[in-house]
DNA sequence: TACCAGGATGACT
DNA sequence: AGTCATCCTGGTA
């Protein structure tokens, strides 16, 4: 797919929030600590609207598919109950107004340093994961059934966009941006990038943007699962799962490495095109990326020297090389996309 | 210390 | 046979 939140890519490793986070913290922030139940969560309008609520915040659906289960530690951490991984936006802030509270807690400072997360609550994550991934896409459904649209904005009407941007708009409390994209297609609006919407809707662009993201994504995800017979595990599993192991085959290293790169939106902190046309890119944490390999194929002693030996193997086939100016995890697909 | 290069070997499909 | 995991030695930054 067009890698929906490729404009989302990392921040760099500093940064506490995952880089998919960034935007939409930035953009929205949300009540953080708030317990909510599942069954609160539905996008039924009336109720939001009766109890006041925006609505759902669907951006939890892109963190949803990262990797970081320190952030659903922290998240779950903040308050008890499993909805309260469903992040629910408030009133938006005026532009430019930074969010007074970060909602993520450190899980260093909660003693999780993420090198000793246990197997078992990584599992209890990926389920928690799971849960919450299976609500957004219900909740995705629940507004395609009522505003009468399909979940892919791809096949949007300039009708279907302007449905679309009064839904979100009223969910989440945003100015009124229809005109602005009066005329455009669903195709239209994929095609633009998070600075586009921002040029267009300085007051909301960049929200606009990333709802959409969620919505490609969960179409995407939709698209390559519903043929085959691929399980959903939760979470990142549910993402790798849906590529190559819809087909049936095992997925090959580079096959991997190809579709995390594809996903900045929910890898590019571990890895990242460095230069896509050359099909260069830089593994940015090596143990991440290893551990994801090592979990794909179910060998937990996985490690980055052995991942890197697998890598090397390529040399000689002609799959991946190390680019001219040789730099350290640095690696090249000697056939780019 | 982390990464890199590549040989050897065995498991698995 | 192909692919990969694993272990290894030796080199580099």
């Amino acid at each position: 797919m067009s890698s929906p939140g490729e404009s989302l890519s990392s921040e760099g490793s500093s940064s506490l929030l995952p880089p998919c986070l960034g935007l939409s913290e930035r953009n929205m922030g949300h009540r953080a600590g708030a317990a909510w139940e599942m069954e609160d969560t539905k996008p039924c309008m009336e109720a939001l609207e009766h109890c006041g609520f925006p609505g759902l915040y669907l951006s939890c659906f892109d963190m949803l598919f990262t990797e970081d289960s320190t952030w659903l530690v922290k998240v779950s951490e903040a308050s008890p109950g499993l909805a309260c991984a469903v992040p629910v936006p408030v009133p938006r802030m005026a532009h430019g107004e930074e969010p007074e509270q970060c909602p993520v807690i450190d899980s260093q400072a909660l003693g999780l340093s993420p090198g000793l997360e246990g197997q078992e609550e990584e599992r209890s994550l990926e389920q928690v994961q799971s849960m919450v991934v299976g609500e957004v896409l219900k909740d995705i459904e629940t507004a395609c059934k009522l505003l009468n649209i399909t979940p892919d904005p791809m096949e949007w009407s300039s009708g279907n966009v302007q449905k679309w941007l009064l839904w979100t708009e009223h969910l989440y409390r945003l100015p009124q941006a229809g005109k602005t994209f009066q005329e455009q297609t669903g195709k239209d609006l994929c095609a633009m990038s998070e600075d586009d919407f921002r040029q267009r809707v300085p007051q909301c662009g960049d929200t606009l943007h990333a709802h959409l993201d969620i919505w490609k994504s969960a179409a995407w995800m939709k698209e390559r699962c519903s043929v085959g017979d691929s399980k959903i595990t939760g979470g990142e599993e549910l993402w790798l799962e849906a590529d190559s192991s819809c087909s049936g085959q095992p997925i090959h290293l580079w096959q991997f490495l190809r579709e995390l790169l594809l996903k900045p939106h929910n890898y590019g902190r571990c890895i990242r095109w460095l230069n896509k046309e050359k099909g260069i890119f830089k593994i940015e944490d090596s143990a991440h990326v290893a551990r994801l390999w090592g979990r794909r194929k179910n060998r937990p002693a996985m490690n980055y020297d052995k991942l890197s030996r697998s890598i090397r193997q390529y040399y000689k086939k002609g799959i991946i090389r190390k680019p001219d100016v040789s730099q350290r995890l640095v690696y090249q697909f000697v056939h780019p996309v």
